[in-house]
DNA sequence: CCGACCCCTGCAATAATATGCATTATGGGT
DNA sequence: ACCCATAATGCATATTATTGCAGGGGTCGG
């Protein structure tokens, strides 16, 4: 009997398959060992949030956060996209501040938490201005430098 | 007699206010000169896709693009939000790295910022990175601690 | 003008969801 | 360990949504 994580299976069930009815989530969640009743669910999928959509199909639910998730496309190559935005570079300690043109930190941003480099503990990109945090300040060192390298093509 | 302007009209009433049920709905389309039944309501969301989304406040309706909105209302909970958004946690000295799914970083900031722990200088939420500034390096461990405690739910 | 064939709609029955109330679990505080 | 306050749940039922069916207009080809 915990809520919290009852939710999280409701979540994954409805994420992962159509689900058309309460009854039929009950069902579901009770092959999961998950047994309540459906009332509990519909006050669930109150608290959750969760939308149930008309289709021509029949109803289903959605969760509102994962609906933009089909808007996710290709990873951007770090090599192709800061030479494109690139700017200017500069830190302190393990902190690494990357200037791009207007519009530019969001995609470097992204290239460069795909690249996986393990200096990076990670990255956060407002329009022009990407904060890296780094492992330590050799890392960010080695970091600068890299970058640099493929910032000039 | 037209379903498109009908549909219109709908898309106009459900995007200016709230609206519960069909029922509602159809009362605010007979002060438009509007004249159909629930069963016609019915239809024409479905054709639409205009889906229910159940609130603490009571359901309404609400436009497939507008669906993301309310997900990140009150939800200012940070055990309700971390575990549906979190992906993973890493650190250093007193900045800890907090990455979510696509989309999740600001509504978990929120949340880590109204739950008002101590620990916490502040926090900055780009897409799916948050960074929060601890106190401390020990103040991080905790942090680290207690928020991988939450994720699991 | 007449059917044949649509789509659209209302009506009424059915299905699904929401909720008031009583009961049981849970978490603090002493 | 006990008691209280609060939250979670099930049951029964109210509210709301969906749908099978039949009828009313349109349109097109004869």
């Amino acid at each position: 009997m915990n809520k919290r994580e009852r939710h999280q299976a409701i979540r994954e069930i409805i994420g992962s398959r159509v689900v058309g009815s309460q009854e039929e989530l009950r069902v579901l969640l009770h092959e999961a060992q998950w047994d309540v009743t459906q009332s509990t669910l519909s006050r669930d999928l109150r608290e959750m949030r969760v939308a149930r959509m008309p289709t021509p199909e029949g109803p289903r639910y959605v969760s509102p956060e994962h609906l933009g998730d089909g808007a996710a496309d290709d990873r951007t190559l770090i090599e192709e996209v800061l030479p494109q935005f690139f700017s200017s570079i500069d830190g302190v300690t393990e902190l690494l501040v990357l200037k791009t043109i207007y519009g530019g930190a969001q995609p470097v941003a992204e290239a460069i938490d795909d690249a996986g480099w393990k200096e990076v503990v990670g990255t956060i990109g407002g329009e022009n201005t990407i904060l890296i945090v780094c492992r330590s300040p050799a890392a960010r060192e080695t970091l600068e430098k890299r970058l640099l390298k493929i910032a000039e093509g």
